[in-house]
DNA sequence: CTTGCATTTTACCGAACGGTCAACTAGCAT
DNA sequence: ATGCTAGTTGACCGTTCGGTAAAATGCAAG
């Protein structure tokens, strides 16, 4: 482990809860930096500019998820739609489990930048764009599986995929608007009953 | 109409698009009163801080939906369930012609203001609930008189009326994320096959 | 022992932040 | 005409913002 990349990852670590919790705007340099025991100059020896630090972050919660709850969720082991049901599960129980320790539901980081910073910045609107996308495959992937194997009747996977990240965007805003996971456990499960038909 | 309610409105006039086509954090004081041509002094003689405006410009919004797209959409004349078409389609047009106007899409201000305000300050937080805690009323009511002329199948209109709301929320946000309000187009209409099963 | 490079420190930049204050103006009622 | 008040003005508060530049340090290869 080389000492510059322990600043490095120190300064990422100090950033990723401040994002999460507050705002990409709120959170500034010098709190990051005084949290992470790291001199101005040094973080800008990382990181050319605020963006690119939120960019890591960003990859870094994205790694977080992808080798976790989603390589749990969309195990091919398990039948195609209860991956959507794990999923769903795995959103409540970290909302909860965050609620329990900083007191506050935080939301979905892509979702909240999203919303923050992309009128404002096309670079971070276009990295969470991709995040999205890769999601939105992950569900198409699952549908696709589960017509294959008769478990739902045929639909327009793709739009269905994409209907069904939007709803879990969605309850997870709700969710946080009441400061309650609670609300991610009641409305989660209706996911499975979104549908679009295919096309003729 | 007095001299005083008038630069009162400038302000709330200058501030409305920059906050739905920014964030709450990017928009400064110092801006607002420059764009409305008012000296800050005046601008703290009718809004005692930042937060207050904010609530003007909340309820400005909910006002101009309200008499407008919300209560041609929930007209008692309409088919229960087109109201909701027309609620999803009302979402389209309008994002669709800040687009044209903008060059961006700016998304629900109530839903970009919770995700970025919602975990610092309780006070925004409780305005915007109550405003989604509005819309999902409107949305409960008309599904139990859908349920009720026979048009769908009996369902837990309360949970699905707030599933409707989520999804929304979360198809504007997509649609955000690609800078693109076609997207709403495309996945607005599934909005009908959500469903929360009535409890036995 | 020296050169070179990555890293770190420290001081600094101009601009903007939200908010305050006292002085001033205008209109209206007594 | 006078006094009260709502509204307005413009200067000012301390703090923080994202970002810069130069000098100092540590370390490793030649």
């Amino acid at each position: 482990m080389n000492i510059a990349t322990d600043t490095r990852s120190r300064i990422i670590a100090a950033a990723k809860p401040r994002f999460h919790s507050r705002s990409y705007a709120n959170v500034g340099i010098q709190e990051i930096c005084e949290s992470a025991g790291v001199q101005k100059g040094s973080f800008y020896h990382f990181f050319p500019s605020k963006r690119d630090l939120v960019m890591a972050v960003i990859d870094e919660f994205a790694d977080e998820w992808a080798h976790g709850f989603v390589a749990e969720a969309f195990d091919p082991a398990l039948p195609p739609m209860e991956r959507i049901d794990y999923l769903v599960d795995a959103a409540y129980f970290w909302q909860k489990s965050i609620k329990q320790v900083h007191g506050r539901m935080l939301g979905c980081i892509f979702g909240n930048l999203t919303l923050e910073v992309s009128t404002q910045d096309d670079i971070l609107r276009a990295k969470l764009l991709a995040i999205f996308s890769r999601a939105k495959s992950r569900f198409k992937d699952t549908l696709e599986e589960a017509v294959a194997a008769g478990t739902i009747a045929p639909l327009d996977a793709d739009l269905t995929a994409e209907a069904m990240l939007a709803y879990l965007e969605g309850v997870i805003l709700l969710a946080k608007s009441q400061n309650d996971p609670e609300v991610i456990y009641r409305l989660g499960p209706a996911i499975k009953t979104l549908r679009v038909e295919a096309a003729v």
